[in-house]
DNA sequence: CTTATATTAAACTATTTAGTTAATTAACCG
DNA sequence: CGGTTAATTAACTAAATAGTTTAATATAAG
C-alpha cells in the first residue's frame, strides 16, 4: 500500500481525517484548534496521529510558527484522487459497455 | 469506520482492488477472468476477499449465473466518492481562503 | 532560569486487514 | 452417479491501524 493514490484513498477513509479536511477547506489552523472539536472522543496524540497520515498522503503541510504548526490544505492530492475515479467513472457511464454487455447477454441466451 | 463514504474510500485504498474496478469499467467480467491477471501475486481466495470489500462499499455487484459470479461495477458510490472530494476541493480553490490567511498572517506580523 | 503552552515521541494494546492453505459448496457435463 | 470447474468458507498468521498513557522537546513569557 505504499503508493501515493493508494495512501490518499486511505487517508480519506477515516471520518476524523475528512472532518480535518474539511475544517482545513476553510483555511489553514493550528493543531490544537483542529483537535478541539474531537477531544471529547480522542486524545490530542491521536489527532496528532491522524494529522501525520494525512502529511504522508501529502494532503496538508505543517508550517512552523513559533511554538504552532499551522496546518493547511494541499489541493493537488485530492485532485489525483478524483482524476483516478473519473476516468473509470466517465468510462463506465459514457461508453455504453453496460449496454454492450447487455447485448452480448441477450444474444448468447438465444443461440 | 462503517459509515458508506469511508468504506468507499478504504476500497479505493489498495491497487489490486482499483485494477479490478479499472477493468469492471471497460464491462462486466467474473471472478477468474477478474483474478487472472493477479493470480501470480496472490491466491484466488485473496482476489474473493478484494471482491468482497468492494462489494460491502457497493462499488461491484455480483450476479449469479450458472456456476459463474458475473461482476459489474457500480458507478454511484464513485460519484459519491468524487462528490465529496470536489465539495471541500473546490472550497479551497476557489473561497480565496489561502489568500485570506495569507493577509491575515502579513498584518499580524506588522502590528 | 523557571514555568507554562503546544506539539510530538515512545511504548504499549486491541482490532482490522491482507494474505495463506485446506476444505466445502454448487453447478455443469459425460 | 462421479468428476470437473467456479467460487467461497474456515482457520490461521503477520503486519498495519487507531487508540491509549506517560515522557520528551521546543518556544514563549514572566
Amino acid at each position: 500500500m505504499s503508493d501515493q493514490l493508494s495512501q490518499i484513498f486511505s487517508a480519506l477513509a477515516d471520518p476524523t481525517r475528512r472532518a480535518i479536511l474539511a475544517r482545513l477547506a476553510q483555511g489553514e489552523a493550528h493543531v490544537s484548534a483542529l483537535a478541539e472539536p474531537f477531544l471529547a472522543d480522542m486524545s490530542l496524540p491521536a489527532v496528532t496521529k491522524h494529522l501525520k497520515v494525512l502529511e504522508r498522503a501529502g494532503l496538508i503541510t505543517k508550517v512552523k510558527n513559533a511554538q504552532w504548526r499551522s496546518c493547511q490544505l494541499n489541493g493537488k492530492p485530492l485532485r489525483e484522487a478524483t482524476e483516478w475515479i473519473e476516468t473509470y467513472h466517465s468510462m463506465w457511464c459514457e461508453s455504453f459497455a453496460q449496454l454492450d454487455q447487455y447485448i452480448k447477454n441477450v444474444t448468447k441466451e438465444k443461440s
